[in-house]
RNA sequence: GGGCGAGUGGCGGAACUGGUAGACGCACUGGCUUCAGGAGCCAGCGAUCGCAAGGUCAUGAGAGUUCGAUUCUCUCCUCGCCCACCA
């Protein structure tokens, strides 16, 4: 009977008690204590204008049911909450209702607080965070000053500052009679020609580089936000566009990203996509000379195919093509440029629909020569060759390279196999004697192979051995205003300057328009009062910088904040980073892997290197990552608004209450795998929520019978271990097995009675403190100590032994738990059934195992 | 194309280091209770043969190892996610 459940009485009623009596409160203490200590903690959510989706919950029930058994057990536990409020998507709908950003954030997140208090979870609400708060984002600034006024020594791979009096920067940067100042600004590609890199490589650096484009709505857009060629916003193609960025040196760390993994406890496919994300191939740089007197680098993995090398590919935004072009070293510079444009203004749609179709131009007149055969090559450049990637050139070997292969095949290139000891390409034809045998590789293994000629690249100066990633620079910028402002001041004569720390935060105008411009510059360029400033160094007229941070900056260290959410003069205190760091478990979705989670372990690392985080915490801020699934609607397929299947939230926690949302979200299916929403299934949880309060309401207390007692203790085990090993489901559907066990008998017995509702509490919190404090107990179940199974009681007196013939069960027989070897097997030759199937052959074999079975075999 | 993961009743899913396949829940069927019920209670519920006792077949397909395979090995098929011309 619905309704016998007063849930909708004493939900509210306890979650405003659990606040009162501060029952989630995280008490700092000294990092001397550490191993009392638990912190558990997930993503943070994006206050939307949608509200909670029951997506949310999944993860946050999850965390909370390990957070609240680790607080039984005694731990000092730091479960909090916050909100990642920047972002496009705010943006977007403040332009759209005509509201201020900061407005429709207040509003998003007071709904998003109420539901997630109206499903009791047990955060510490005293340390909520708010990226968009400027108490927060002074810190979020400060670091990326601290990334700007920071570069990476090699030797002892960390991050260290730059040093006092290097040259100041200049805007002017890559001008080569500017070089007696250091410069910034790094035209062209990351890990460019030496003539261009900067002397002093900051690990945050502005450089002109690519975006996304969108021509609709005159906006620049990040990877992530024109997934598969399309604006997020209106759906248009995207197309590139050349633009000056903030970027953020990440790449600096991509060894310690990876070796880092190591060290700690993560879902194994977690780190395979890492590990992939960042894209370590080992190989070699090897220079070739050039008839224009330049040398192209090339990166390969296959410095043993350097003999078959029969010509070179260059991207088409390569540096040296177009100063080859301005030199008039290109004879057919024409079709060249043609190419080149519209390799540029391609949109992702047209390269994705022209597939693996090679295309490509030949620079006339320009030949590079071929190191070890001496043979000159032809040099062109096709859009195969990704600028982003390597050196930005290959050497292309057709016999052992399918890429290569096609492109040979295409423009009748000559194809050289070489003939030990790389396999050639399946399908490659190699002409008449065009197969090279150097006599130097003969026999050798490929790894060999690959030694011997990085060696002798070494010996003669023509290369090196090289490890590229895949891994790119972070780009930093975004030009909108619902972000960080970035705290640099652009001064004529002083070039970029950093804001004083005692000038942050840099705080966002509050403006009326946030349109985006024709221009593709940030809305922040038109507040001219605020834009216009004087230069911090000279004192001279100046402009702030104008663009703003991505929404992944500060996600990147809120967890760090949560140890000490309202410092004023630090991020946080080292003695509490001390105590609280790292994160004991960290759950979210695997949408974040190669983004959130990169970037957060990354910040986290250079805070470590600068000392900003006390030595003792460590490179790695997240011991232990683990992932949800994805709930889905009924059918199956993605919950979506313009597909009108979402569940709200609300409308369960109206219809039965929070305890029987959280039970059926853990109960659904395994917390890993993606589970479709079934509303049949709540119903069934709801009966069990309604079984367990009636077997407190009734006034009968059963005795205790050994089979009862086997299983109160086995239940205490499974939900103990399973809570452990995030088997949520099954450790519900142990608690399901119990609370029958228990309506059979018509109650539950006293001495079972709290040990029951503390195993329910992780779970159902609300229904557990009713029927707890209706115990006459005084404080919250949720601090109660967590219950201890009776080892010797699992162990059930007698078991149901099975006897197996040939592998088939022929019978079972119940038998003490202690018996023999000897015993079991005889029991089980005199059993009928078996000596009917054993027939008149005697049995060859016969095996017993321990407290299971015995199997017969002839 | 590459990487990772998964295929078990009508459905979501259980099954320890190879040892009773289908726990728990949903749906469904029959019965009880009720003025009535989308409430509750009892019973049944993989397929198949059989009145029954009891057989036989079943964990995507096919092989293999084993006394014994959902679990281990190989081949293939299907689906999901991520990355996709990464030299």
């Amino acid at each position: 009977m619905a309704g016998t459940r007063p849930f909708k009485h004493y939900e509210p009623k306890w979650q405003k008690a659990w606040e009162e009596e501060g029952v989630y409160r995280a008490r700092d203490a000294s990092p001397a204590d550490k191993d009392q200590k638990f912190y558990g903690l997930i993503e943070f959510p994006y206050p939307s204008g949608d509200g909670l989706h029951v997506g949310h919950p999944r993860s946050y029930t999850a965390i909370d049911a390990v957070a609240r058994k680790k607080r039984m057990e005694g731990k000092n536990v730091l479960y909090p909450i916050g909100w990642d409020a920047f972002g496009l998507p705010t943006e977007n709908y403040a332009i759209k209702n005509r509201v201020k950003p900061q407005d429709a954030t207040v509003k998003n997140i007071a709904t998003f607080r109420r539901q997630l208090k109206s499903l009791g979870f047990g955060f510490d609400w005293s340390r909520e965070v708010n990226t968009t708060d400027p108490a927060y984002y002074k810190w979020t600034q400060w670091m990326f000053l601290k990334f700007f006024t920071s570069t990476f020594d090699e030797t002892t791979q960390r991050a260290v500052p730059v040093p006092v009096g290097a040259p100041r920067l200049s805007r002017e940067a890559g001008r080569p009679e500017q070089a007696e100042t250091t410069h910034l600004l790094m035209y062209g590609r990351p890990g460019g020609s030496p003539k261009q890199e900067e002397t002093v490589p900051r690990l945050a650096y502005k450089a002109r580089t690519t975006i996304n484009w969108c021509p609709n709505c005159k906006i620049g857009l990040a990877n992530e936000e024109a997934v598969g060629g399309l604006c997020e916003r209106c759906g248009n193609p995207v197309e590139k566009r050349v633009k000056e960025q903030w970027m953020i040196r990440i790449t600096k760390y991509a060894d310690r990203l990876l070796s880092d993994l190591d060290t700690v406890d993560y879902l194994e496919k977690i780190k395979t996509q890492q590990v992939n994300w960042i894209g370590k191939s080992e190989g070699a740089h090897i220079d070739f000379r050039i008839s224009t007197g330049d040398a192209v680098r090339v990166f390969t993995t296959r410095p043993d195919t350097l003999f078959g090398a029969t010509y070179m590919v260059l991207a088409p935004e390569h540096e040296l093509v177009q100063q080859w072009i301005h030199d008039d070293k290109v004879a057919n510079a024409r079709e060249v440029n043609a190419y080149r444009e519209a390799a540029t203004k391609k949109t992702e749609m047209e390269r994705q629909a022209e597939g693996k179709e090679k295309t490509g131009v030949v620079l006339e007149g320009v030949m590079a020569t071929n190191p070890t055969t001496g043979k000159d090559i032809p040099v062109w450049i096709a859009d195969y060759v990704l600028a982003g990637y390597g050196t930005g050139a290959i050497m292309a070997v057709p016999a052992h390279d399918e890429r290569d292969f096609e492109f040979a095949n295409a423009f009748s290139l000559p194809i050289v196999e070489v003939v030990r000891p790389p396999q050639p390409v399946e399908g490659c034809y190699v002409g008449d004697g065009a197969a090279v045998n150097s006599g130097f590789l003969d026999g050798l293994p490929t790894a060999d192979a690959k030694q011997k000629v990085t060696a002798w690249l070494e010996e003669k100066g023509l290369g090196e051995r090289a490890t590229t990633y895949r891994l790119r620079d972070w780009v930093f910028s975004r030009q909108r205003y619902w972000g960080e402002p970035i705290p640099i001041v652009i001064c004529k004569t002083c070039g970029y300057v950093p804001v004083p720390e005692d000038q942050l935060p840099v705080l966002l105008p509050d403006v009326e328009s946030y349109q985006p411009t024709d221009t593709g510059e940030s809305p922040l360029s038109k507040i001219r009062s605020w834009v216009e400033v004087r230069c911090p160094n000279c004192g001279g007229d100046a402009e702030r910088e104008t663009d703003t941070m991505p929404n992944w900056a500060g996600s990147s260290w809120y967890f760090l904040r949560y140890c000490d959410p309202k410092n004023d003069s630090a991020f946080a205190d080292p003695e509490k980073l001390k105590y609280w760091m790292p994160v004991d478990l960290y759950n979210g979705g695997m949408e974040h892997t190669t983004l959130h989670l990169l970037y957060s372990r990354f910040w986290h690392k250079f805070l470590w290197d600068i000392g900003a985080i006390p030595n003792e915490v460590g490179p790695e801020p997240y011991a232990r990552r683990r992932s949800h699934g994805l709930v889905l609607a009924k059918g199956g397929e993605k919950m979506s608004k313009s597909k009108g299947n979402v569940v709200n939230p609300d409308e369960i926690v109206e219809q039965y209450g929070a305890d029987v949302f959280r039970v059926y979200e853990m109960f659904m299916g395994p917390f890993g795998e993606p589970v479709p929403w079934d509303t049949n299934g709540i119903e069934g949880v709801r009966r069990f929520l309604d079984k367990v309060w009636k077997l407190f309401s009734g006034s009968s207390l059963p005795s205790v019978t050994p089979e009862l007692d086997t299983l109160y203790h086995q239940t205490v085990k499974k939900v103990s271990d399973d809570i452990e090993s995030l088997s949520f489901n099954t450790a519900v559907s142990q608690l399901m097995i119990l609370t029958n066990a228990f309506v059979e008998v018509g109650g539950v017995p006293k001495e079972f009675q709290e040990g029951y509702l503390k195993i329910l509490a992780p779970f159902a919190p609300h229904i557990a403190e009713e029927l707890w404090r209706d115990h006459g107990h005084s404080s919250s179940i949720h601090v109660s100590p967590w219950p201890a199974h009776d080892a010797s009681k699992i162990v059930a007196s007698s078991f149901e032994l099975v006897v197996q013939v040939n592998g088939k069960v022929r019978d079972r027989i119940r038998v003490p738990a202690d018996i023999s070897e000897e015993d079991a097997k005889a029991r089980s030759l005199a059993s009928e059934n078996v000596k009917k199937h054993l027939g008149d052959k005697p049995p060859s074999k016969v095996i017993y195992v321990k407290g299971r079975l015995v199997t017969i075999a002839n």
